[in-house]
DNA sequence: GTCTATACTCTGATAGAC
DNA sequence: GTCTATCAGAGTATAGAC
């Protein structure tokens, strides 16, 4: 099979009025609009639980207009998952092998924590998706994930073999990060009932996480 | 509006052969076979994403005929999380005011992650229904819930205060049991795809967990 | 680019024969 | 008690006017 034919360039003569220019940007809008949308609707009700008549609503769009955006619910959601991705991994890339161990697995429950709160709506997106098996990343999770895991696993084991410290099982470390970090965004509601009125719940997440590990990881 | 008629009994003479017992022998059976079967299907597809006929299948059954033994999907996904949520809570409350401080809370521990290991598909049920706000167990979170987790911090808050514990939050010390035990059972995929071959999630889990909540509780 | 109208499919639930 | 047939509504996606 051959590739299709490049398409012709439509740009209009230097000088001209643009108005490609102009709809580009309604386009960049409308665009970001319905993502904001979808990642509202898709964290709260999952893939199938989402209609595009929500996520249309929400967006201000009617629900063809949105299709003429995206050519799929399936485009939608993937074009979310693959955004989530590529940040969901920084606060881990960031640990310095240079660093002093124990600060820097602070500061990473730190920045992982950070990112859960503040972005607690991707955060449920990945629980949903990674709940249902993982059918659409489970590439990302075998492949960029892992080797990203092994590398800094690899770091934290040299620490250990160092002497700087706490020996345990660095993958399962990473692990806990995630649990008690990603807990505070994806059952947000069961910590709230639970707690009751006057509570912070983040706040006092970070004062007890970083408690936790600073007494975990010290040798 | 006055309440019906109390249906005419129906059993028949002691010593008559008893159709209605085999009857009520079949439909227990079926309606046990409908319940695992959603509870595989809910599980792993949320509760918008799971189907009738997805379920009715798993079961053996045609899709009329699972409503025959429930009335509608909400009625089965309901009857799954009543009986969910009278077991969820055991590990809790076996927790004894009379024990000893440390290790009584380690045993609480061993009982969550074998519940989740044991049952990963009523965790990941739970899990779903918070994710999506928790529609139907609101109630059973700031009644029930609450109520257990409130007296139980009680409990360690004592033993905290007579120096028998390491100080710390209660209740966010309940809520690391939960997120630690549950992240096996929930994002068991990802567990997996990320320690690769030749691992034992769960007996790697135990391992760790253990010795993290030997090492953060310890005065 | 955006809308109204609509085609088509899936799904929850019911009717009625056996 | 179980099945076939079917309805009604929701939901994804498309056609075509503007």
């Amino acid at each position: 099979m051959s590739p299709p034919p490049a398409p012709a360039r439509k740009t209009p003569r230097d000088g001209a009025r643009a108005p490609t220019r102009i709809q580009t940007r309604i386009q960049a809008r409308n665009r970001q609009a319905i993502l904001d949308a979808a990642l509202a609707v898709f964290s709260a009700q999952g893939f199938r639980g989402a209609t595009l008549d929500q996520i249309a609503t929400e967006a201000g769009l009617s629900k063809p207009n949105l299709l003429y955006y995206f050519p799929s619910k399936e485009a939608v959601h993937g074009e979310l998952l693959d955004r989530l991705l590529d940040n969901w991994l920084d606060p881990l890339r960031a640990l310095d092998p240079e660093g002093e161990p124990v600060a820097e697995i602070l500061a990473y429950v730190r920045r992982k924590l950070d990112l859960a709160r503040d972005y607690p709506r991707e955060s449920r997106l990945f629980a949903n998706e990674i709940l249902q098996g993982a059918p659409r990343i489970m590439g990302a999770l075998t492949g960029e994930l892992k080797a990203l895991v092994d590398e800094k696993a690899a770091v934290i084991a040299r620490w250990q073999a160092e002497g700087r410290l706490q020996p345990m099982p660095p993958q399962h470390l990473i692990f806990s990060v995630w649990a008690l970090t990603q807990h505070y965004a994806d059952f947000d509601v069961q910590v709230r009932a639970v707690l009751g009125e006057g509570h912070d719940p983040w706040a006092e997440a970070q004062g007890f996480l970083e408690g936790l590990f600073a007494r975990l990881l010290r040798v």
